[in-house]
DNA sequence: TATAGATTTGCAATGATTACAATAATGTAA
DNA sequence: TTACATTATTGTAATCATTGCAAATCTATA
């Protein structure tokens, strides 16, 4: 991933400057950030920058698949830019939400067969190495 | 489960009017309900019902593991009185959401051996039979 | 350069949740 | 039973994430 602007028209969004900031990011922060901790970051450098982007742009990113919507704090989203086969942990203590790996494919689900699957996700809540 | 208030009894929970309804209302509603569905349905039964007591009950169970509070939506909980082994599917269209059998002791779980887990969360989006 | 369409911005509104203080209910000791 | 302390409930106001919306700005293209 070199070039963010030709990887956001690749998946069929127009690469606005904003737009490529806040995947860039995304990207290169992967600790599943709050709307707010984008925002607080990247007004530094756009001092123009409104949070009302910031949504806009993840709903638009989500919608394109570009990113994953994370539910796992019971009062605020959080967003990821990985968008392969992983869990979430959060410790409890420290608040970090920390990647695992998993195969999701390997869940078998017994009673939903006939449903259509878009995405499983898959979260732990406890406490992590270092706060235990 | 034929005496609700014992049940709270023995989770440590002192057994109210109102606690005894809220639990009660969630183990014969099988929907996941939100705080409001509760709510409504309940001040019925309850006029004087607050929604705060709500809240606070449910926030009280839930520290007690006598519900399960369920991170789907992304602007609201919703709570499951059923404290066993299961998972979450969200249908997008009709919204409703279905419980479905699952294991979840055998999911592997690679790099984070050494943590401890308190609880474990699996949701699937998809489309359901009804609505494909 | 002019214009249409897309994007961004700022601010107001919404809605779930929480804080908090007052009231009511409950338990206990005398 | 009464008096008192403790706990639970209630109502209202505040908080805070998110959304709606219209104005301003930017971009592409003729």
């Amino acid at each position: 991933m070199d070039n963010f602007g030709e990887y956001l028209k690749d998946k069929g969004v127009k690469p606005s400057y904003q737009r490529i900031k806040i995947f860039e990011y995304l990207y290169r922060n992967k600790n599943h950030p709050t709307v707010d901790m984008i925002y607080k970051e990247l007004v530094n450098e756009i001092p123009t920058l409104s949070k009302t982007t910031v949504y806009n742009t993840l709903k638009l990113f989500s919608g394109k698949n570009i990113i994953l919507l994370i539910n796992i704090e019971e009062n605020e989203l959080r967003f990821d830019a990985d968008t392969t086969d992983h869990g979430h942990f959060k410790c409890t203590k420290c608040g970090n939400i920390l990647d695992f790996d998993i195969d999701l494919s390997e869940i078998n689900t017994k009673n939903i067969e006939k449903y259509k699957i878009d995405e499983t996700h898959l979260y732990i809540k406890g406490m992590c190495d270092k706060c235990k």
